[in-house]
Parts: C-alpha cells; structure tokens; sequence
DNA sequence: TTAATACATGGCAATATTGCCAAATAACAA
DNA sequence: TTGTTATTTGGCAATATTGCCATGTATTAA
C-alpha cells in the first residue's frame, strides 16, 4: 500500500523525469514562444524522425505538451510556460557551484 | 564535437535528473527547513541506508544539496532555495491536466 | 486509385538507473 | 586497544531509458 506522500513525490517524479533529458529540455526552450510542428522540432534535436516522435510523447504523457492537427501536420505547443522556473532554478545551481568552485582554488 | 547549445541542454538536464525521482523529491523537500542528518533523511525514505546514501550523492554531485560532518554524523542541506519552483511547478502541470481531464468528462 | 508527405508505433539492442547486501571507513567511547 | 555507531562504497541483478530501423497510419495531391 502506498502512503498519500509516496504518491504525492511519485507525482511529482513523472512530471520532472518527463523534462530529464536534453533533446527534450531543447523541445521544451524552443517551444516558449509558440507552437511548432514536428518538422522543426526534428531540426532543432537533430534526430531520427522516430526518435523525436518518442520523445514529444513523453513530454505529452506527463502533461508538459500538447498538440493539434492541421492537416498533415501536428503542432506541439506547451501547456505550462513555468517551466522556465526549471531553467532558471538549474541555471541558479550551475552558478552556486562555480562560484563555489573559484572559492576553492584561492 | 558538441556544439554550445547542446552542452547547456545537457547541463541543466544532469540537474534536473538528478531531482527526477520521488525519494530524492523528498529529501530536497524536507531539507527546505533546514540541515538534516542521514539518520533522519533515512527515516523519512524508508529504505536501506546504503541506497538513501547514493540518492544523496546524486544530488550533491548535481550541486543540488551539500554536507557537513559533524562528529560522526552528516549533515545534508539544500545549497539553492530555487528548487522550490520545480514543485511548484509540477503542481502547475497536474492541476492543468486535471483541469482538462474534467473538461472532457462533461 | 496511386503516390507522397508527415508522424506514430513496434521491436530490439545498447546503455543507464535503481536498490539491496556485504564490506569498508571514520569518529568517538570504553 | 576494542567496540560501536554513522555513513560510504563495491558489486550485482532487476528494471527502465534511449535511439535506431522498419513498418504502419493519416492526410492531401495527382
């Protein structure tokens, strides 16, 4: 049996892993200024057309995007712009560590 | 040869995988108050003491927590306040998902 | 209808993560 | 010294993630 606060942190944890990996961090940037089709983002990553495809999957299974058909085409578009917050919180860590580091060297 | 944009993505995402699971979710979160020692973060996780220890490692060596000996004991606390807006944020996605889950029902 | 374009999916091998047990280490007490 | 407690580390099997290839599907054009 599982306790209300497991399932709150395992919540939590699917959102987060959706967003644990560069391709899918590089979607998630590209994507704050509007929608995209699958086309541009397979530019973007670089990939294997299949490859992107997965990805965008899992993006849109943990509720991060979501997409519209237009013809033949699907537009992704994110459902949540706060996940800047994630960019500017890792940017933050990527600071403190550095700076830490410079201290160390004195 | 990685190209600039592609080693910032993979930055941040060591960062944000570092937090991608529920027991480390927690730890970030219960050490928001203040320094904890590994016996007490042991008992909030639940399982062995060895595993409890590598989640920690993980999220030191992502410059997410730090520690302090004292005596013989450690003691674990959080080195950036931001990470806050990555629960914040999760909320954020599950509340839209839950928002439009209803939607659909009607 | 056939062909072409844009995506999605199934399968699978390579790789990474996870969590336990057992053993090692560090600090302090007796 | 020996013992005890707190924590880390090594090893390893189970599991999950990743990314490519091949194939399937949907839409539009000819």
């Amino acid at each position: 049996m599982k306790t209300r606060q497991q399932a709150k942190y395992e919540a939590r944890a699917r959102i987060i892993k959706a967003l644990a990996h560069p391709a899918r961090l590089l979607i998630v940037d590209k994507l704050i200024p509007g929608p995209r089709c699958v086309c541009d983002i397979r530019q973007w990553v670089g990939s294997d057309m299949s490859t992107v495809s997965k990805h965008l999957l899992v993006l849109k299974n943990a509720g991060i995007v979501q997409c519209e058909k237009r013809g033949v085409q699907v537009f992704y578009s994110l459902r949540c712009p706060c996940v800047v917050s994630f960019f500017e919180c890792a940017e933050s860590v990527m600071k403190t560590t550095a700076k830490d580091q410079r201290r160390l060297l004195k």
